[in-house]
DNA sequence: GTAACTGCAAAACGTTTGCACCGTT
DNA sequence: AACGGTGCAAACGTTTTGCAGTTAC
């Protein structure tokens, strides 16, 4: 059911309009298997908008991020934020490695999370949560 | 076996000096029971030298961070990095209030770590995670 | 027409670096 | 005395913001 027409039309019910950036923005992040930096991001919509600014694509990610359709990784280091498309609720986590930075995504949540909620449900109301694996890849363990 | 001391003497083996600073940092970072940013640490710092500026505190922290003592996590917040020691075998995580920015300790750690190590082993070696809960504290849920 | 969106430029922020001096060893 | 550590200031890269003009609806 997800796809990049339900989700511009998502934000078409949340009052947002349908730019031909934003088009693009959202396409890419479909198209992508694996969470890009903006830089990364800005890089692929120029190849479509040579104009297109930077600040464009954080504005976009933004609202994307705000209306729950993609999630921010930040990882461990001086690089820079990665963003990816928040498939139908169904959310995971990532391996991330140390070494180039690559984020390898985890097949499933390894976290009982309803069962840790009521655990703490009298003195905490739980909204979400973040896990993260670290270490080094194939490539960068030597 | 950790304390303060071994952790000054772990630095000295590797060559590192003693200095007033960075005593007071390891003994800050040591008596928290949550993670610092550079800028809390700081802060806390100051108390004792007012005139220890912030690269020094980023500069012991990357120190420490290389030499496997204390950890870097860099979750969900568009905030900075967080640092805590990394203290053999009594690893938790923590609820973080997303009102007041209090973080209430999780008595233990709700992933099987082993296993997920296990089961990724061949295309990852995992060296550290990071896992936290969001949501509204007692008096922040309105 | 109105409000959302864009590009530009500049600012803000966390973090890093160059340098001269200081302190530990 | 040597070398690691420090403070200062300036640089850096990422992200945010103000503004004026444009575009989708």
């Amino acid at each position: 059911m997800p796809s990049v027409e339900s989700i511009l039309r998502q934000l078409k019910d949340k009052g947002y309009r349908r730019t031909p950036q934003r088009e693009r923005i959202v396409e890419i992040l479909w198209e992508s298997d694996e969470p890009l930096t903006a830089r990364t991001l800005h890089e692929k919509v120029k190849a479509v908008f040579p104009h297109v600014s930077l600040d464009t694509v954080y504005r976009n990610l933004e609202l994307l991020r705000e209306a729950g359709l993609v999630s921010q990784i930040n990882l461990q280091s001086r690089e820079s934020a990665r963003f990816e498309l928040q498939k139908e609720g169904e959310h995971h986590h990532h391996l991330v490695c140390l070494g180039c930075g690559d984020a390898i995504c985890l097949p499933a949540c390894p976290v009982d999370l309803d069962q840790l909620c009521a655990q703490h449900a009298d003195e905490f109301t739980v909204t979400n949560h973040a896990f993260e694996l670290y270490g080094y890849c194939k490539d960068c363990r030597n």
